[in-house]
DNA sequence: ACAAAAGTGTTTCACATACACCCATGC
DNA sequence: GCATGGGTGTATGTGAAACACTTTTGT
């Protein structure tokens, strides 16, 4: 794309856009056993970014947050909750950003202050397929407790993100959201305590949780690795509903 | 003010300010027994707002609620909390909304869509100062249980700042900011009950309160009223802060 | 004396915590 | 056999909830 024309992309798309208002979007996943997040790195630079975008003049927050959530995902109906806006002046200033990555890009058009409003996602990662981005060359889940080096205030979104993830489980099972259709309960407990941040003792794990009753245990087994095979568990999604309902 | 200086007058602030992006302040206050919320009502109509205004081009966030809480009360460095953001396309229409109170206002500058940013503040009503408005003639304390018809989506505003609120009072003693230098312990039970919404047991709470270990014990009684003269308590800045630290 | 409010104590129960014990599996 | 991980049971402690009892004060 040449400079000229990625003018006329960004003159197009600040003339939709509600101005200086973006939108950032923690997509979080259980991977390896580890609690990770979406984040998509500048071509040519050791330097990442959460996946965002702009809030559209006829399109409410949570309407963008699915729609970038999509973009980068192809995931819809996903679970999505707002949790923090970001508004320091200085926090994000792109038109410098951009101006450091290119100085031939047309800089007509870009904000030099951007109010952020940060979404999370919970979703299973066996389900995402990754997009492309024109200033972006890779799309990968990170670990949350081994980030990389973030652009603006993204490693601060990323804590506000996991602190309010961290008050919401202990009333929500957020497996519901990151587990795959089924799992066992070490992997469960391996996921709560990486959202957590620390260990957790096996045997009231598992009481507390099945107490939820908000789980059905499967016959089989999972056989194949070492040691004696765990059972395998599947959420009611009924029983789950009723569990929600009661708590709020 | 006539027309053509109010044009002026929306000109410059418009240009001072971030676009489309404004600021709403729940002030709560405990008063009469009860939670109250600081509202102000349009001239010569049976209609309210909250306190709110624009987020300026050079002001951080919580700089601008600060600056409005401020503006509205006359008081500084109190308790004063982000708690959501309201971006519905159509929830403030603002220039619609002034050109059914006046059409010859000059309508140039105003947005059609607003995002705002909601904050709360907990205030001793005691020590509020209440200033004018050029579109309002009436700044009063209205109960959140019994409020009067409010603009755009207020309600729904207050309704999401006092679930926040009640969120929030497990883990904070709240009175702190709330209740005068001293109080007896019903009165604090008459604030945790206005805002949870629901009867707590006299004994049970006091224990409660009492284990925190955050109030000081006054010497003298509160005389003069009917029955068993009750103790008078003082929070205790030290103590409380060790507990909020502690806490989180 | 009595009613109403304030203060304190007691019983019970739910739940989290700590930890012990047994089972299954691969080496 | 033994180390390791998985599943279950038990004892203990803490804190909330329910409620009884006592004290104080104005009428």
């Amino acid at each position: 794309m040449s400079d000229e024309e990625l003018r006329e992309v960004f003159k197009i798309l600040f003339e939709r856009a509600m101005p200086g208002i973006s939108l950032d979007c923690l997509i979080f996943a259980f991977q390896d056993q580890a609690l990770k997040v979406l984040c998509m790195r500048y071509t040519g630079q050791d330097l990442w970014t959460l996946p965002g975008g702009w809030v559209m003049r006829d399109e409410s927050l949570h309407k963008a947050a699915q729609r970038i959530l999509y973009e980068r995902t192809g995931l819809e109906s996903v679970y999505l909750k707002q949790f923090h806006t970001f508004g320091e002046v200085d926090r994000a200033n792109l038109k410098e950003f951009l101006r450091n990555v290119n100085p031939n890009f047309p800089q007509d058009y870009l904000p030099t202050r951007i109010i952020s409003i940060g979404y999370y996602a919970l979703v299973d990662y066996r389900k995402v397929q990754f997009s492309k981005d024109f200033l972006t060359d890779l799309t990968t889940w990170q670990d949350v407790a081994d980030l990389p080096e973030l652009i603006f205030d993204h490693r601060e979104i990323i804590a506000t993100g996991i602190k309010t993830l961290r008050a919401q489980i202990d009333h929500l099972p957020v497996g519901y959201h990151l587990m795959p259709e089924s799992f066992t309960m070490p992997d469960l407990q391996k996921l709560h305590e990486s959202i957590l941040g620390e260990k957790v003792d096996r045997a009231n794990f598992q009481k507390r949780i099945l107490s939820y009753n908000i789980l059905d245990r499967l016959e089989e087994r999972r056989t194949g690795g070492a040691y004696k095979a765990p059972f395998l568990y599947r959420f009611n999604l009924e029983k789950y509903s009723t569990f929600i309902n009661e708590e709020f």
